[in-house]
DNA sequence: TCTGTATTTAGATATACTTCTAATTAGATT
DNA sequence: AATCTAATTAGAAGTATATCTAAATACAGA
């Protein structure tokens, strides 16, 4: 089956999401039962059963054999505890934003604040001065080392403050000063530093 | 906090059973994020995401950081973790069930074919003679040898047909039989062996 | 103190899900 | 063949959930 990582995991927790779901769950891990059964000991119809069925159906977690009139359903443990190791690995969670467009609010906020290649107005705001910083940091070359005066011209093409952005850039981790001379830097969040 | 444990994979798969709420994971996997960014990279109203993001805290999936406006939301990937790996423990299933009465069924059964002491018809449904079986196997006491003619005098007081039931019962596993003599046995269902 | 920004809360609407009854299917028993 | 039994499918009704708009809150900056 071609389905994302998204899909999966979405279809598997929309099964579980139910109460009596789980509860069958619960019972076929104990016994096998018809669904007759089933409906009497969580006090439902047999059509409401044959539903949840078909959920739990869609994902293997249960196996069923035919007796007579009667259909025997019981827990497939090894799915499910395969699922439940796979579903969460630590390194596929990404994938689940996979198809989110990363660049939307960069766009955005860039689209209100520049004017061109001109910052109109410094955002108060912590995340979108940052998608501001990391925009001007962009005027610069990774592996190049500049004067003072050619970072005051640089930033001075987008902002007439150029002080402050100098300023703001080496403090915040865009760019490194030494002995008078700056550098751009990958930037890394320092608050993600757990 | 006194939660069965159905109620608290209820919860944690009802939280995670929206497509929006995963994506927001996965976003917060590798990135913190205001709630005006996550409402604009899933292109909904931040009331919504306002209201997502609570259902995430309520299982502290999500940690939280104040800067200026900014609220600021990560992964609690510890957290996610745990959950995952405690939740479908192998031993913790049949708590899932535990509020269920495993005698309504039998109560059911024996209530639609037997009148007292005495069975009134046969049911053809597998499991449905089994429960009738059993309780006619309840009949015997265990650690006790019985002369076949003791069984038939026994099973004579619930069904005329003793042959048969005799017969059955050994057959299906409830008692068995050597050089004449009969006694119960503790019933396995055969069907489980896997 | 007043204005602006980001978030949250409240309430309304639209959609999705659970459960039921009624009808149908499939198979066993007479 | 005819009847009975168990399960499933179809369709309807009620309930829960997601999302929105509007209003309220909290806080920052001027």
């Amino acid at each position: 089956m071609d389905e994302t990582h998204l899909e999966t995991l979405l279809n598997f927790f929309k099964v579980l999401a139910n109460e009596n779901r789980l509860k069958i769950l619960g019972i076929l891990s104990t016994r096998e039962c018809s669904v007759e059964e089933l409906a009497t000991l969580l006090s439902v119809k047999e059509p409401t059963i044959s539903h949840h069925l078909n959920h739990l159906k869609s994902l293997n977690l249960v196996d069923l054999s035919i007796i007579g009139n009667d259909h025997l359903y019981r827990l497939n443990a090894v799915v499910l505890q395969a699922m439940n190791k796979e579903i969460f690995a630590q390194e596929k969670l990404p994938f689940l934003a996979e198809d989110v467009d990363y660049t939307a609010y960069e766009r955005k906020v860039l689209s209100t604040f520049l004017d061109g290649e001109r910052i109109t107005a410094i955002p108060s705001g912590y995340k979108k001065r940052m998608v501001i910083y990391r925009w001007l940091a962009e005027k610069f070359e990774f592996d190049k080392q500049y004067q003072e005066q050619e970072v005051n011209t640089i930033i001075s093409e987008h902002h007439p403050d150029y002080a402050s952005f100098r300023r703001d850039l080496v403090d915040l981790g865009f760019m490194a000063r030494e002995r008078g001379m700056y550098w751009r830097t990958e930037w890394q969040n320092p608050r993600l530093d757990n």
